[in-house]
DNA sequence: ACAAAAGTGTTACCCGTACACCCATGC
DNA sequence: GCATGGGTGTACGGGTAACACTTTTGT
């Protein structure tokens, strides 16, 4: 914390101050939480049970605690609420992403309030269903492919409403979505992200369909192999035995977990998707 | 905007909503603003003329105005004022970084007010030196070698007050400061930033001394000037007659204009920093 | 002529690509 | 056996790193 009393005139100043003088602002964070399900690139939306936005579907996200918390802890807490884990335990990965605070992102600017909003975003192996919270009536994972976020995120920068097949979003949470996506496909080329989203122990090959799920394409084997066996403490070795007859037959492959690097380099590239 | 008449039920609820309810939080810009001055690298940092943190130096920032601008609009209105320029005549970079909102990182927190604010981080050639505003006691660029960020930051970090050498920077900017030039180092590598640092017409040396301003470290030049001149519109020819009897003596250089190629790929590695 | 600054060539090596091939298991 | 999924080898080519070299100017 800053210690006042070593700047001078600085505890009356703040005697003094009225921080009413400021019209207000609510700060919420909003959390993109991607996981793969099925082989398919997933993320966890609620359908909101109130009003702004009553019916939609929705990022789950709430308030930062006022004087108690800032957006990080905040964003935990909320992630912990909403999938029911406990991410520290997890050891879940949780980065912030941009601030949204554009004054009509929020319709309660209508009532005055100017509502800013962080957004993070979450990678988890695959993770139990979620429960509805309090202010969800429904919570589950999504294909983010059957989001439509492209249609969804132009229709509310033109100011149209959204009437297609897909889950209509609420707020600008098509553009908070796709902001998010973005920035994790991008990460999984220079950094050791796609760890995130297996559980241990896993398979080069395990590895290799995260890329597939999340880039809609899949590296070439020789080459990821190459790569990430020869990137200095990415995998380590694990028990070969686990999962031996499993599957549906075929050799049974070597299996590890986690090591401590953080970054690829050079960067695994994606090209574009391939053509389905 | 949002049409809340096409939500049921919603209007009734807004206009029934009380935004008192929730305690007051202000919203702020920061704006490392980062330009190039004799070959090294600087960041413009104002003297604060009110409190908090009356006479230390600090980011040029300002409020997000309540209800009619968002986070990217206050800080392009910031920076015309700071730096006197209309900014979007000088066709400079402005991005933003991340979001900082730790309760006590303004002691205002102390007065019941919990100050959130966005930081940005801006590009330029050589500017005209800056007026200092309303709320700037000074304002200078300030080598950002000098300012001994790390162990500023690491004071911050540890609640200590830092007692060195290099101007104090107050609030928790010596955090924000350093996470932006990271940022900047990062983004040359892999973006074509580094055209936002040179005013035309430049040289390929023009531009490879930007590198090395902001990384420590020239980059080869027969490779250098390879990957520019290979780079796809990166780079469009600019009369060569300007710059002929001027400098030093030696062979005057081809001059260019910026290009619209945004990305550089594969990335252009900077190392490690060269011993001093 | 010489120094200084700009620009060119040359080689070796790493790494990504592509594709052919080998291994271990269940049926 | 043989299908299936897992794992390996090798040849080619582009791009970078490293460094030696040439060109154009001012004095």
């Amino acid at each position: 914390m800053t210690g006042a009393s070593e700047r001078p005139g600085e505890e009356a100043f703040l005697a003094a101050y009225d921080p009413s003088a400021f019209p207000p602002f609510a700060l919420t964070v909003d959390l993109n939480i991607f996981t793969i399900r099925h082989g398919v690139l997933c993320a966890l939306l609620i359908e909101r049970a109130g009003h702004p936005f009553k019916g939609f579907w929705a990022l789950p996200g709430g308030h930062v605690e006022h004087g108690t918390e800032n957006a990080d802890t905040a964003a935990t807490r909320e992630l912990n609420e909403e999938t029911g884990l406990d991410w520290s335990t997890v050891g879940g990965h949780l980065e912030q992403v941009k601030t949204y605070s554009d004054p009509g992102r929020d319709p309660r600017m209508q009532a005055g309030l100017h509502v800013a909003s962080v957004a993070y975003f979450a990678l988890a192996p695959d993770l139990p269903d979620p429960q509805a919270g309090s202010d969800a009536a429904k919570a589950r994972y999504w294909p983010v492919e059957d989001l439509e976020l492209d249609i969804q995120r132009a229709a509310w920068l033109d100011g149209h409403p959204y009437a297609g097949e897909a889950p209509t979003l609420g707020y600008d949470h098509a553009v908070i979505l796709s902001d998010a996506l973005e920035r994790v496909r991008a990460k999984l080329e220079y950094t050791t992200l796609a760890l995130q989203f297996v559980s241990e122990p896993f398979s080069l090959a395990d590895l290799r369909r995260v890329y597939g799920a999340v880039w809609g394409r899949v590296p070439d084997l020789p080459n990821f192999r190459r790569k990430m066996l020869g990137t200095e403490d990415l995998l380590r070795p694990a028990r070969k035995s686990d999962r031996a007859a499993s599957e549906t037959g075929g050799r049974p492959p070597l299996l590890f977990e986690r090591g401590s690097a953080q970054w690829l380099s050079p960067p695994l590239m994606r090209g574009e998707p391939d053509e389905d």
